[in-house]
DNA sequence: GGCGATCGTTCCGTTTACGGAACGACACGG
DNA sequence: CCGTGTCGTTCCGTAAACGGAACGATCGCC
């Protein structure tokens, strides 16, 4: 994804827009009022009508303030970034971790009902781990792929072809969790390693 | 502006602080001056000099500005949501998601090395999905837990106690999942689905 | 119909985050 | 030794995000 260089987002304003939009959502799905929720949170009615139509360009702070009423976590809102569009699974990177012997990235998937898609091996080691929310998806090795269900948890080793395909007429909502076991490779030690979460990928721009 | 209400955050100060420390971490691990950064991104010095301080309280479209040029979504770098303290573990809901048949929270765990820690029963249907991330962990029923290593994971059925406890000298990172289950009222028409029962080595019959 | 309450938007003065430029500190090279 | 480059911070005028108040619209109630 971003490739680095060039800015890989629709500039603030689709982002802002986004994030609006999501903001409402949130808010009405709880029942409260534009109103209320700034009362709340306490920013002004002006900032929050701004910030859900997409006309402002918000402060941290007043995300914080309001993400925290309604519950969910900023990193909720601000989607890190519509990415991976398999050919028929839509994902969206929730969160990436960085632990000392492996990494983590936890998707949000939609596969829509019907689709199916098969996905190249990884590296050696590589596990995924998928929960089910919605709809009843086949996943995992292409020559023994696994069935879940709402609530249904699956996992299976990645290093081989694996394979997603929806059953019935329901798209299926999942959560994915992908471990990337660190490879004990070369350098032990080397610099000393700060436990701040890097994307495992994003770099770009070789230095 | 400034905690409005009470605000369940330690003040946006710290939260932008550690903001910027991320930031300042991230753009070090890549070898990149402040001033190249601040190039690339097109922003100000003085702007990314204020916001890796925690002198300023940026904005949306800095921030993406600036975590796009870093390669990681703005996520990684906010990641933090509404904390929850229980009387040892701290935990982050990530993402509450609504589903037609349950409701699902996603949790990022910490439990300290050598805590331990007792949770009531929850309603019944409810399961939890546990995926530890780093360190030695034994939770599950009280009177029958599991244990789960760095990329192991666990499940149970929730309308137990529980409990939770770290074993050797490492903290303890994971991720948790809980479902619960929409109650239709009157009778459970859809039969509930076992947990998983699939795990890489952890499983071992949860109930 | 009249009236009050609340909805979300818009107006407005104040506060502040913004980018550009100037600054001192430090590292090289001539 | 003294340019020259780059580092990160600070200063400053401008643009804009902020909260409060005023606004029209919509609902419920008498």
């Amino acid at each position: 994804m971003t490739s680095g260089a060039q800015n890989p987002y629709p500039t603030a304003d689709a982002g802002t827009s986004h994030v609006g939009r999501r903001i409402r959502s949130l808010r009405e799905e709880r029942g409260l009022s534009l109103s209320e929720l700034a009362r709340r949170a306490g920013v002004g009615k002006a900032t929050l009508s701004g910030l859900e139509n997409g006309t402002r360009n918000p402060t941290l702070e007043t995300l914080w303030a309001v993400t925290a009423q309604l519950g969910v976590g900023l990193g909720s809102v601000v989607g890190t970034g519509p990415v991976v569009h398999g050919t028929a699974v839509q994902g969206v990177l929730l969160q990436a971790f960085e632990e000392e012997g492996a990494a983590y990235e936890l998707y949000r998937l939609v596969f829509p009902a019907g689709s199916s898609q098969l996905s190249p091996a990884h590296h050696q080691g590589v596990t995924e781990h998928l929960t089910v929310f919605a709809g009843l998806l086949r996943a995992g090795p292409a020559d023994a792929p696994l069935l879940a269900g709402p609530g249904d948890y699956i996992t299976w080793q990645s290093d081989v072809p694996h394979t997603y395909a929806t059953l019935g007429d329901q798209d299926v909502h999942a959560s994915l969790l992908i471990r990337y076991p660190r490879l004990r490779s070369g350098l032990p030690d080397g610099p000393v390693r700060e436990p701040g979460e890097v994307s495992p990928r994003g770099d770009a721009s070789g230095r």
